[in-house]
DNA sequence: GAGGTGAGATGATTCGTTTCAGCAGGCCAC
DNA sequence: GTGGCCTGCTGAAACGAATCATCTCACCTC
């Protein structure tokens, strides 16, 4: 491996000369910079970022722990953070917890002997004292589609009560009465928070029954798994609506639902969250509450960065998006 | 920031065996251990990563580069990557070079200045002298859905050719004689083995026609474009089936041509490739090739680490896996 | 020609960890 | 009592880049 070290020695000059070519090149005389930079070309020098690094005391990098790779939602988010990232120099490392708090630990110590730069999380349950520790550490923190309760870290997140409130005002408004929401577990706070502002919604309206079916993650198959269950029961004690708490959950419900022949959305109406491009896609296109997912993983990654600048004493931020009510024929019947 | 110093000055012992504690506690007496763990609990010492790494000389991170991370074929690849890398204590990181060979390289290179254990890349054009390059550095290159021509290179495929022949056998075999194939650009090897494979598979059969509509890359919206051309032909030069190159295009395609009004699969059979979870649950199921994501990923880390441990020498080892045709709607009509 | 200036280059030092030759002291065998 | 051999521990030497106080020297001014 050829070091700044090699490079000094083929272009005579000193290794302090070599990092200052790669690191502020005004500094040097212009023939100076040709000659070393011909010579990291010759040799095929690259900088050993862990060195960088170890004297620097932290990376270039910020840490984002997701819920679920495969849900589109994140992968957005991801996106949107890697691209303000990059406006900076910084590179984003994708961690997945898959929803288990342990792989999300692990994914904390990992980025913190990495002297990460800053950490994005969408939490599983409640790591906030664990978050609190990496902050005390001086790596700022930014939760994702997640509050703080106490206002303790800057968060950038969607109002998922007046989601799920809008998305069963939204169910009641079609006619809807027996109203199941679908999805879980309730750790998580996007389940209860959208859980509640469904209840809220329906018991400002007589006559209508919400019903909370849980579901142990928010994958297709959960839906499917739900679903299958209450398609099972008689005519008269199945949910004439499913408001699903995201739409992979909302895709398991349809597809169950039109496996057992049911008319939807007449036997029953379906709305999911997040609106990603696959619920337009679906075999009865899906009405969804959509979130400004991309915008999300950008505003993150620019608080991460303004705390990470002022460090002590600086103020947490919280963002609160709204979403979106988007209806397709999954509620409106064309 | 507490190092192995601190911790060693509160234990009472050297640095040297506060290392072996972290790396050998069977090389240190039982009391010892406890002692530096106490202290190291104590004063909440965190390992600094790069300091291992500049010893070490290289770090414990495989990286990943894929076409594009919103694709939930490349989210299974990384899952079972991931999966695998965990069981020896690596990690992966994910570079999404959204089909553009500028970001590609910007992740290679970021990847080498971590002198990161080894690469596996989805390339998305002629990388190939590149990847020589990192490999001579060191950094073992293992292909991703893709073969070097030359079997230089380690590699885990899916037959593509295989892959589109079949495809097109099949339409044959529901007897559809003007098929189009929808995909591109053709520069990614992917796009133009299925294409080719298409293209064996129609000239075996007398009165069959096989179109090439190429598109710019390999997206939903790139399918909706491309589809709303073809249809917008009159009934007699309009395609009575397309073979997609992957199932983003095919739903993109499939949304575009019920949005006009087309009846499925009557007046277009469309055939997706990779089958993700979602080609199950579009408008029309739809049929598709599916790929073994996950294994590709497992096995494409495996491939890496054993060629990392052999060092020079190492003899690439491709490997091939066969897709399966699944067999939906979208060509069967129920 | 003395004194001053500043661009350009230098090189010792630092970051935190791992490694490894070597030391202390206890124990056993002869 | 000496030599040999453990076990447990030590401390200095790397690893590679960045920093910064310091030096050199060409050039300018009076």
């Amino acid at each position: 491996m050829v070091s700044v070290r090699d490079v000094a020695i083929a272009a005579g000059v000193s290794v302090g000369t070599v990092s200052n070519v790669l690191n502020r090149p005004d500094r040097v005389a212009a023939a100076t910079v040709e000659r070393v930079n011909a010579a990291i070309a010759d040799l095929g020098f690259v900088r050993n970022d862990a060195a960088r690094q170890l004297r620097a005391g932290r990376s270039r990098s910020i840490g984002l722990i997701v819920l679920d790779v495969g849900n589109p939602f994140f992968t957005d988010v991801a996106r949107g953070a890697e691209r303000r990232a990059e406006e900076d120099g910084f590179s984003i490392l994708l961690g997945n917890s898959d929803e288990s708090s342990s792989r999300e630990g692990g994914y904390l110590d990992l980025f913190e002997e990495q002297r990460v730069h800053g950490v994005l999380i969408s939490p599983v349950a409640d790591v906030l004292p664990r978050l609190r520790k990496t902050r005390d550490r001086g790596i700022p923190v930014v939760l994702v589609d997640r509050q703080a309760p106490d206002r303790s870290f800057s968060s950038v997140a969607v109002d998922d009560v007046a989601g799920g409130r809008a998305a069963v005002e939204h169910l009641i408004e079609i006619g809807r009465k027996r109203i199941a929401f679908v999805g879980g577990p309730e750790s998580i706070r996007q389940v209860s928070d959208r859980l509640s502002g469904a209840r809220i919604a329906a018991s400002e309206r007589a006559g209508v029954a919400l019903e909370y079916v849980p579901t142990s993650s928010l994958t297709v198959r959960a839906g499917v798994e739900a679903a299958t269950e209450l398609v099972a029961r008689g005519p008269a004690s199945r949910p004439d609506a499913v408001l699903a708490a995201n739409d992979l959950v909302s895709i398991g419900v349809l597809q169950a639902a039109s496996l057992a022949g049911m008319s939807l959305p007449d036997d029953l109406a379906i709305i999911g969250y997040d609106d990603i491009d696959f619920a337009a896609t679906a075999t009865v296109p899906l009405t969804s509450m959509r979130q400004p997912a991309t915008l999300i993983g950008h505003t993150a990654v620019d608080l991460l960065l303004g705390e990470a600048q002022h460090g002590e004493g600086f103020e947490p931020k919280q963002i609160v998006y709204q979403p979106e009510l988007v209806v397709r024929q999954s509620t409106s019947g064309r």
